[in-house]
This record gives structure tokens, sequence and C-alpha cells, in this order.
DNA sequence: ACAAGATTGTACTGATAGGTACAAGTGATC
DNA sequence: GATCACTTGTACCTATCAGTACAATCTTGT
């Protein structure tokens, strides 16, 4: 237990990190904005992290990662009931983006310039995610083209609820798009099983 | 002729201005970038923009609802046919963010507290547009509720489509994704009608 | 308890941020 | 062509940025 106890704060920093850069966005996290979010003072922030806000910040988008495989991806990958499947996810993801207030790091990201370091991550989580989904379909008879549209359109649905939620500071409008989203995938599970 | 020219130059220095917000965001966008986009020094920014970057991002917003409400939301206020007002707002849309290319300065302003200064524009932009294509859909006899849900559906669908297409940088899912939206419409319409 | 090493707050750096001041420049009007 | 309001580049201001240096402090194995 020597040098594991850095690991371990670096890890249990992560949470606040993340939510700092989900605030302020990348450029407008300043680095006394992310020692106030972790209670860390600069000397440990640059401890834990040496590559400064981009480390931090390649390590935020790690975890956010590891969190949607297991709870997400994995799932829908590894899937027998897919209508419970579908039925799980969007139950995990409204809770993960507190129907809409809590923005999407990873979509943020890939809107303006200072994301443009992370383009290979951002990208292979939306495409991860769309091609989880699609198999998840596929599973459930569902034919390869059309699973493909659908959950394109159901990851990018749920981006869209997530911009117009905040836009207009009503989380019933996430609720609404997002429980609209669903039937759409279930239909298709129950027409095409 | 002596106060206008004033008002002129800032009114053509507005594309170029939401063309730098759009690349860097609110905070990324620094007036160094600014003046570079608009070739415009520092001196004459503040001459037409005394309020500096805030009133720049206020100007910039009222300029893209003038396009947007003579472009997309009059057309569908005042509708005759509203399948092809459905099919224009696509077409127009899809023209304006570049197929997903062109990220929306207003969709962006809502997602990090850098842009709480213009909630109330973000809101207004969001609302008029969901109301005004919610009336051309009860124009073509839609039931209003689902008038209602159709238009949130869209509206929320096209911004999360800017969403993916950028993190996937995919022209194609973007198109594919609002082609969807689009049939959804027009299937309503023809319906109800 | 003590030494070795990890961890942390504080004070610093140079660069750059947004914003101001202002003198030089510009062109229309009389 | 002199005047005048408007326009503009440049130099400058203070605050804050990301990042560094390091001494003080805490942990931990022995």
């Amino acid at each position: 237990m020597s040098t594991k106890r850095a690991l371990t704060d670096r890890e249990s920093a992560l949470p606040a990190l993340a939510e700092a850069f989900r605030e302020h966005g990348f450029e407008g996290a300043t680095l006394a904005a992310l020692s106030k979010a972790t209670g860390l003072g600069k000397g440990s922030l640059y401890n834990f992290f040496p590559g400064g806000k981009d480390e931090m910040m390649k390590a935020v988008l790690e975890n956010i990662d590891g969190w949607f495989a297991d709870a997400i991806f994995s799932p829908l990958e590894n899937v027998s009931d897919p209508a419970a499947a579908v039925t799980a996810m969007f139950d995990d993801v409204t809770a993960y983006f507190r129907s809409g207030r809590r923005v999407c790091v990873v979509g943020c990201l890939g809107l303006n310039s200072s994301g443009e370091t992370f383009a290979v991550e951002v990208k292979d989580y939306f495409a991860r995610w769309i091609s989880a989904l699609a198999h998840c379909l596929e599973v459930a008879k569902v034919p390869p083209a059309m699973a493909m549209d659908l959950a394109e359109e159901a990851i990018s649905g749920i981006q869209g609820a997530i911009v117009l939620a905040r836009a207009l500071s009503d989380d019933t409008s996430f609720q609404r798009i997002v429980h609209r989203l669903q039937s759409t995938l279930l239909d298709a599970i129950g027409r095409c099983g």
C-alpha cells in the first residue's frame, strides 16, 4: 500500500473533475475551478496529473468510458433480453444525465475546437455506443440496416434531448423525448422479434 | 450618411464574429481570435461593441434570430402548404448547419455556464422554433398535443444530429437522421390531413 | 521513533486574457 | 482646404491564466 494511495486519490478526484468540466466546458474550467471542485490544491492536481488539464480531461474521459462500458455498452453487447436491455439503458441514461440537467462531456467536447485533442476518444465513445445498441437490436431480429439506423437515431436523440432540456431549462422535455425514443426501439423489437 | 456607416460595418462584422464563436465557443473565442476573424482591430471592435464580448455575442444572437425568423420561423407561422413548408425547413436547416459541420451557436451556449448570461435568448430561440413548427403541423390537422410532441422531437433531433455528426466527423449521419425526422413529420401530415 | 518517500500548500513565473486610453488617420460637409 | 465627428491601430492596464518550484507536512515500513 505504498504507491497505491496516489492512484486511489487520483481516481477519487475524477468525479469532481468531470463535474467541473461538465459545468464550465474544457476551456472554461480554470485550474482554480478544478482545484475548488476537487478540494485539492494545485500541487496535488499536478502531482496526480503532471500533464495538466489535458491529462485531467483524458483521465475523466477514460473514467466516463469505463462507467459506460460497464453500465451501458456491455449489457447491450452481451444481451439476452433485448427489450429489457433497451429499457434498462434508457433508465440508466436518464439517471446519469439527470434528465438533461447534466451535460454530456463527450458530446460537448466534439462541438468546439478546444476538444480536437480528444477527437479519437469522442468518436470511439459514440461509435461504440451506437454499434452496441445496434447489436442489441439485431439480436432481437431487427434487420441490420434498420438496427443501425435506429441506434444512430436513438443516441443522436439523447444528445439532442440534453441540448434542448438545458436550453429550455425543462427536465420534462428530456423525459418526453427520451421516452419516445425508447418506444420507437421497443416497437421495432416487438415487430421484428 | 454620417452615423449610418458605423451600423453598417457593425452589421457586416457579425457573420465573421458568429463563425468565430461557433468555432471556439464563447469562452474560447479570445479577442485576438475575434479580431483576426473580422479583420478589425481591437479599437474597431470596442468602437462597435462597447460592451465587449457580451455585446458581440448578443448582437450575433440577434442576427441569427433575425435570420431564423425570416427563413425558418415566419414560413412555418404563416403556412399555407404544411408539407412543403416542412420540406423547405429541413432543406434550409441542412444548408445552414452545413450538414452538421457547422455547430449551432445557440444550442452550444445553453450547454455550459458561460452561456447563462444569454439564457433568455437561448430559451426564446428554441421555444419559438418549436411552437412555429407545431403550429405548422396543426394547420395540417395534426392534433395539438401530437403536433407539439413531434415539433419538440424534430428540433431536439436536429440538435442531436449536429452533436453526433461533429463527434463522428460524418456528414452523412446528419443527413440520415434529419431525413428520418422529415419523414416522420410528413407521415404525420399525410395521415392527419 | 525514525528515516524515506509521497503529498500538499504557497509563492512564484511568463504569457495572455479582456478592456481602456488616446493620438493619428479618414472622409464628408461647408 | 479647414473643420468636425467618426474610425482605427497601438500601447498600455490589471487580472488571471496554466504551469513550476519547493519547503513544509504528512504516511508508512521498519
